[in-house]
RNA sequence: GGGGGCAUGGCGUAAUUGGUAGCCGCAGCGGACUUAAAAUCCGCAGGCCGUAAGGCUGUGGGGGUUCAAGUCCCCCUGCCCCCA
């Protein structure tokens, strides 16, 4: 017989028995096990909803096919910068066995997957190689796609939306409307950072940390420009108070939103200006103060110097210097302004007010640590009690007059810090002698009585600015027009599409207003010639809708129906990185709220449950004199890492995978070695997920090899014939109490195997609901196939059937493909993704004798084998007569006995 | 400075929430198989003393509550994150 007439498949088994003699008939080979579930999921489109393809176990309990309960999961969606990242393995994993899990539990799934396309890299890319924002930008997503597909994620990819595309933007532009209609979207000047060269608006990315511009390395300046805010503040409550709703968020991250929005209960207090006779100009400051008990030492006032009261109420001797102060703090950040620790600047403007308290003359200052958009931009000063105003009347020799002293003690000496806790009031006229809690209260009151104060809640969170003078952004679809003003483009022109081919350079001020054929239109009130706002969006606009798109991908006359995003949202599970703790996670729920004001939506809170999954990290290498990193492939001895050139010991420790460190580990390599199912384990196993993760590749490796057991357990388990065609877990409705008859006469072996097995899906299972654990998940799963390769052989088929059906149902949310490769290997019927969720069988767990623990005085002695249903009594008895209570008790009678049943005797002597 | 979190073998981690500390894995050591190596399988493994049986000790440090503390309380040290 010519080699030609072999038949192909006995000529594929000799080339794996000559390549590999020992490892036996068959090999696991991820490769191409992986392509081939990866193709067959994607034709039989089972990751799309599954309304009408309901698995038989959900029909024959008699469930309604639209009673289904929802589940969606999410993660976050990525900005297609072109690669894949392990950070991104870790987030998109953790959601697909979550969503899978949810899946094999009956529910309806939505596990989505889009692109968060707008952003700054496609514009500088354009910028820097003259490429097309777009074509780069969609070049990106292909080929992220097709490196996410390789993970084999339960995505309904039919539902993927883009935030660059029209048919999504279209929409951002139509709820941008609805913020305008709803009196929540405004203009109002702004500053901005102004390249002097460039002549273009910049990014605060793209300043450095010594403010120069990343491409001219001009210093830049801060520049006024008339900008577009949303009214975030007018939720400020509802943002605040709602978060005690999100108790499935960790606490940190509610905890940073509520910092974030800042609300602080004080009074608004009203100073007169008086001319330098004391007697009032008619003109008022008004300040805002979280320690009205304080005004008693107020000894100065200060304004912001942006501060509309400043320009009128500086004389002539002061016009100079304070001209030449605003100038300066114009080019401050906001940061350097409000530092505790950094010294403070100001001049007086040779104005005075009168304390509305006491009647005292204090001069008006103004400051660079008081800001013009917190509060009314105008503080007192009260030095004794403040630590700004402190350092500040320290610099300019202003008088300190202190109100509040330490309970019970002189007052506080002023060696060199304020007074900052609560105490005594004193020189406060008739509040001295209160505490300052209840001064605070009773000074608001009678301000309030004598008509210069009210109190006020005030918030650190300011309106959300989201104009963009650049290009790669949504357009806002608004038209200016001389006579009819500022008019939203009507709902049927939308979109308003970005212009393309465009030469991008980088300079001469915002892209979009150089294009004159673009803004010129006429006014779609009047008629007459008009522009168009020439300012893009804030990309986190269009993600903060993104997760109500996928409800409904497909909807070309609204951005979503009501019917579906009821039915899907709020978001069931959201998984995504702590980086986005406030912000994104912040403009979301303000959406929401917004959207549900509006009867667009019918919930408070887009996302019920919360998981920041830690960083990937990876060993990194730094040579400590030169500060260069070194590349781990460079280090010729892990355990002595020195410097390939002068050989000098190097720094070794764990951090976040980056090109400029050279630590990144490609996923695709990964993949291309091990296969999906081995990564997904891996970084599943490696640590909890809320944790920084360790990469290790021999770690790995020891992954790829407990695959490549379960695969040879189930090689043997066909050997031996058996199958897992007619396996049928027994329901739930089993209990301790009517052991199942399926295991007739069980031996040793089965008693244990079921133990491990039903063990095993408890364990499993609780480690999936709640707070997940996948590591402890996957370390049970390890125990289950070790205890199968201890006892499997010796069990009955029924047992042994059991026991391999139950590890391939557990294994499948983890390892998916391999899971299900296994499965129709021993003859498994339909995908072992559209199985039942298996149920532990309380009565295979029940033991006949346990282990007793004998403690002397807390501390453990011996045990003793008991029977395990013992009462209390019994136990007591038992311990008592063991030799360990003979040899540690010496023949005395214990004073004290605890009992824990099950678990434990203590004896006390 | 304010707020939050963490600290367990050589390493990553686990511990029914007050009940036998160290599960699962990595690295390591010993053995089997092999001409040999790899792979695989079996075994050992917190530290100290001891041939062993066994004992002492041990969850960053100090104190406390309790029959019993990795877990609860107080103080200290170190690291991380957020906001200033």
């Amino acid at each position: 017989m010519a080699p030609s007439t072999l038949c192909p498949r006995w000529l594929r088994a000799a080339q794996v028995l000559v390549s590999d003699p020992q490892s036996g008939p068959s090999r696991y080979q991820p490769q191409e096990l992986e392509e081939r579930w990866q193709r067959q999921w994607a034709e039989q489109q089972q990751w799309a909803e599954q309304q009408h393809r309901l698995p038989e176990h959900l029909a024959s309990e008699g469930e309604p096919l639209e009673g289904k309960p929802t589940f969606y999961a999410l993660s976050m969606f990525p900005y297609p910068s072109g690669n894949l990242h392990m950070g991104h393995v870790r987030n998109y994993v953790i959601t697909d066995v979550i969503a899978r899990h949810a899946r094999m539990r009956g529910y309806e799934v939505l596990q989505p997957m889009g692109w968060d396309a707008f952003g700054l890299p496609a514009e500088n890319a354009a910028i820097e190689r003259g490429v097309d924002p777009a074509d780069w930008t969609d070049q990106n997503i292909a080929s992220m796609r097709l490196q996410l597909q390789r993970l084999g994620l339960s995505i309904d990819w039919d539902r993927e939306v883009t935030t660059c595309h029209s048919d999504y933007y279209r929409w951002t532009q139509w709820l941008f409307l609805q913020f305008l209609e709803a009196d929540l979207a405004y203009q109002k000047d702004a500053t901005v950072n102004w390249d002097p060269i460039d002549q273009t608006v910049l990014a605060n990315e793209q300043v450095d940390g010594a403010g120069r511009s990343w491409r001219s390395g001009a210093l830049v300046e801060k520049r006024k420009l008339r900008q577009w805010f949303l009214k975030i503040t007018a939720y400020a409550d509802p943002l605040l108070d709602d978060l005690s709703k999100l108790d499935g968020w960790p606490e940190r991250v509610r905890t940073m939103q509520a910092n974030w929005i800042g609300r602080s209960t004080g009074a608004e207090l009203t100073f007169p200006v008086v001319d330098g006779t004391g007697n009032p100009t008619g003109t008022e400051i008004t300040v805002f103060t979280t320690r009205p008990d304080t005004i008693f030492g107020a000894t100065y006032v200060v304004l912001a110097p942006e501060q509309s009261l400043v320009p009128r109420l500086t004389t002539e001797e002061h016009q100079l210097s304070v001209e030449a102060f605003c100038d300066l703090v114009s080019r401050q950040s906001e940061q350097e302004r409000t530092a505790e620790d950094k010294p403070k600047l100001g001049v007086p403007i040779g104005a005075w007010v009168r304390n509305p308290a006491n009647g005292d003359i204090l001069p008006i200052w103004i400051a660079d640590y008081v800001l013009a958009d917190y509060g009314t931009g105008a503080v007192m000063g009260v030095p004794a009690h403040d630590q700004r105003d402190f350092i500040f009347a320290r610099q300019y020799m202003l008088p300190v007059r202190q109100v509040i002293v330490p309970e019970g003690s002189d007052e506080h000496a002023f060696e060199g810090s304020p007074w900052l806790e609560a105490g005594v009031m004193i020189h406060s006229g008739h509040f001295d002698g209160l505490t300052n809690v209840e001064a605070r209260d009773q000074i608001t009151a009678w301000a309030e009585q004598q008509g210069w104060g009210r109190s006020r809640v005030q918030y650190r969170l300011r309106d959300w600015l989201i104009s963009r003078q650049r290009y790669w952004g949504c357009p806002i679809p608004v038209i200016h027009c001389q006579s009819c003003g500022v008019v939203p483009v009507p709902q049927e022109q939308l979109p308003v599409e970005l212009p393309t081919g465009l030469a991008l350079a980088g300079k001469g001020g915002s892209p979009l207003a150089q294009l004159e054929s673009w803004v010129n239109v006429p006014c779609p009130c009047c008629g007459q010639s008009a522009r168009r706002e020439t300012d893009t969006m804030d990309t986190f606009m269009c993600s903060s809708w993104y997760y109500l798109r996928y409800s409904d991908a497909a909807n070309t006359t609204l951005p979503f129906s009501r019917e579906q995003v009821d039915r899907w949202l709020p978001v069931d599970q959201y998984v995504g990185g702590i980086e986005h703790a406030i912000l994104h996670l912040l403009y979301s729920r303000f959406f929401t709220k917004v959207l549900r004001d509006r009867g667009l939506l019918g919930f408070d809170e887009p996302f019920t449950r919360l998981l920041t999954q830690g960083m990937v990290q990876a060993i990194t290498y730094k040579n400590p004199t030169t500060g260069h990193y070194i590349a781990p492939a460079d280090v010729a001895d892990p355990n002595d890492p020195r410097d390939p050139y002068s050989g000098e010991v190097l720094e070794m420790f764990y951090e976040k995978m980056s090109k400029s460190k050279y630590n990144g580990v490609d996923p695709a390599s990964v993949i291309d070695r091990f296969g999906a199912d081995t990564a997904r384990m891996f970084i599943l196993f490696k640590a909890p997920p809320e944790k920084d993760l360790e990469w290790d590749d021999a770690d790995v490796e020891g992954q790829f090899r407990f695959l490549q057991r379960l695969w040879r357990l189930v090689e043997g388990a066909r050997q031996r014939g058996l199958s897992v065609a007619d396996f049928t877990l027994p329901d739930g409705a089993m209990s301790a109490s009517e052991p199942t008859v399926l295991f007739a006469e069980p031996s040793a072996a089965d008693r244990e195997l079921r133990r491990a097995v039903h063990t095993a899906i408890g364990a499993i299972s609780d480690d999936l609901s709640g707070d997940y654990q996948f590591n402890t998940a996957v370390s049970e799963l390890m125990k289950l196939s070790n205890a199968m390769a201890e006892h499997l052989a010796a069990a009955q088929d029924t047992t042994a059937v059991e026991a391999l059906g139950t590890l391939l149902l557990l294994l499948a949310p983890f390892a998916p493909h391999l899971a299900e490769d296994l499965w129709h290997q021993l003859g498994g019927s339909g995908s072992v993704h559209q199985q039942s969720w298996p149920q532990a069988d309380p009565s295979a767990l029940l033991r006949d004798t346990i282990e007793l623990v004998i403690q002397v005085k807390g501390k453990v002695r011996g045990s003793l084998t008991v029977p395990a249903d013992a009462d209390k009594a019994t136990l007591e008895q038992l311990a008592l007569a063991s030799d360990v209570a003979a040899k540690w008790l010496a023949g005395q009678a214990p004073s004290r006995v605890i009992v824990v049943p099950g678990k434990l005797v203590n004896l006390v002597p």
